[in-house]
DNA sequence: GCAAAAGTGTTGGAAATACACCCATGT
DNA sequence: ACATGGGTGTATTTCCAACACTTTTGC
């Protein structure tokens, strides 16, 4: 066993963090968000001279004195005014230089709003909903992580019931199939699809339909979390890879 | 739009870390080890005075120059000698007093060996393989980033093939069944795991047996990655929660 | 020859898939 | 009346779960 095996002391530790320099932390949030059947991201245009031009995630250093879950909160309160969202840590990014200004780590977090709740003004160029598939270059290695937190989404929305935080909270069934086909890039049988979630057993019949279709109208439904967390069994065992 | 909302400059960025101080950061490992049938996970005796006599896991503090892969292969290496293991990122830890020297966040990684390349010294009584539920208490933090992390491989081991790293690299299918039933704590029907296995046809018989055991040895397998590689078309689709 | 684990197939039920027609509404 | 998407059921296939006996080895 190596010398230094022993996890060091107060004293040592904040020594060597005066010797070699702290690193700055920062969060970052992927803000999804669903509007005409595509899936957007919420992005703001970059400041920095390295970065002209360039769309950047929403993001901040951390204060010593928040949590980084409480850090990607207020970023998200701080700048689009929005409180009511789904959120979760995602990953945490740690590339030397992947931050012109200072050596910084950033963890990412992965949020889903309905777009009716945060409509930057049309003039507004700087805070701004992108189409996903049209996004090509980024500040920062903003891309890889909002490559990431879409591929965090793809499966996680297979396994839990994030999608409804996209949505109106009434909605239709072809809306919930739309979100699913946008998101995962593949197109689902209609009858089969609406089987999957009648059979879950999740979805309340709000007793309403549809308005200004030019078609028959279809109802509107809601989503049960209530039922949801009392139902949340383990629904062990599969291997499969 | 608050007035913050803009993405800070260069200049404002090293400002705030000179004014509000840097935080520190560290990564920990939770190293996962399998023997005698039982999980279990290499733990070191805390020098701290907090946490005096408490274990914890292998972790250090983050050299600004580099990656935090990197430094989670650096401690694996500087403090077991392992170079060749499974390493992945789990989740990041922010609490703001998680850590009495000072605010570090820590980003916790997993890691799988097998107990073969790495056996401290029986008289070691700083580095210590634990079984896995007979750990109660641990120092700062550390048993709840264990707890997570003992998730995602519960999670992990059903759909990637990461087992094979905890076990020798010829091993029968029996002890193959014992780690699965170890790590998800269930029991198996012993054909349909066999079943299952055989059907993914990426298990090679060595034409070996076991020895030195007191029945009917088995057949020594050892697992293909080259042709799971070549296998891992994605398996869409199923939403199921 | 006995103890202990290896090895092996079949069957029934559940879930996923594929697929086509009638219905309600707006224009 | 017609265009558009809403709403529904069935047959087929695939996957999973349950289950018992024979074989090989060490002692």
């Amino acid at each position: 066993m190596p010398a230094n095996a022993r996890p060091k002391d107060v004293k040592t530790i904040l020594e060597q963090l005066e010797r070699e320099g702290y690193n700055g932390i920062s969060v970052d949030c992927v803000i999804f968000g669903f509007d005409e059947n595509e899936l957007k991201v919420l992005l703001i245009k970059s400041d920095l001279a390295n970065f002209e031009g360039k769309w950047s995630l929403l993001g901040d250093l951390i204060d010593s004195r928040e949590t980084l879950d409480g850090a990607a909160y207020r970023i998200l309160r701080e700048r689009t005014g929005i409180e009511d969202l789904y959120l979760e840590q995602v990953k945490a990014f740690g590339e030397v230089d992947r931050h012109p200004a200072a050596r910084i780590i950033t963890v990412a977090y992965c949020s889903l709003v309905n777009v009716q709740h945060y409509q930057p003004r049309t003039h507004d160029n700087e805070l701004h909903w992108h189409t996903l598939k049209h996004i090509t270059e980024m500040a920062f290695d903003h891309k890889q992580i909002l490559d990431a937190c879409y591929e965090w989404l793809q499966k996680r929305i297979q396994e839990h019931p994030l999608g409804f935080s996209l949505l109106p909270r009434k909605f239709s069934l072809r809306e919930l199939q739309n979100l699913y086909e946008a998101i995962l890039g593949v197109s689902l049988d209609r009858r089969n699809f609406r089987k999957k979630f009648f059979s879950m057993d999740l979805l309340e019949d709000t007793g309403e339909l549809e308005t200004n279709v030019p078609h028959r109208p279809g109802k509107l439904y809601h989503f049960n979390y209530e039922k949801y967390r009392m139902k949340e069994r383990k629904k062990w065992f599969g291997i499969d890879f």
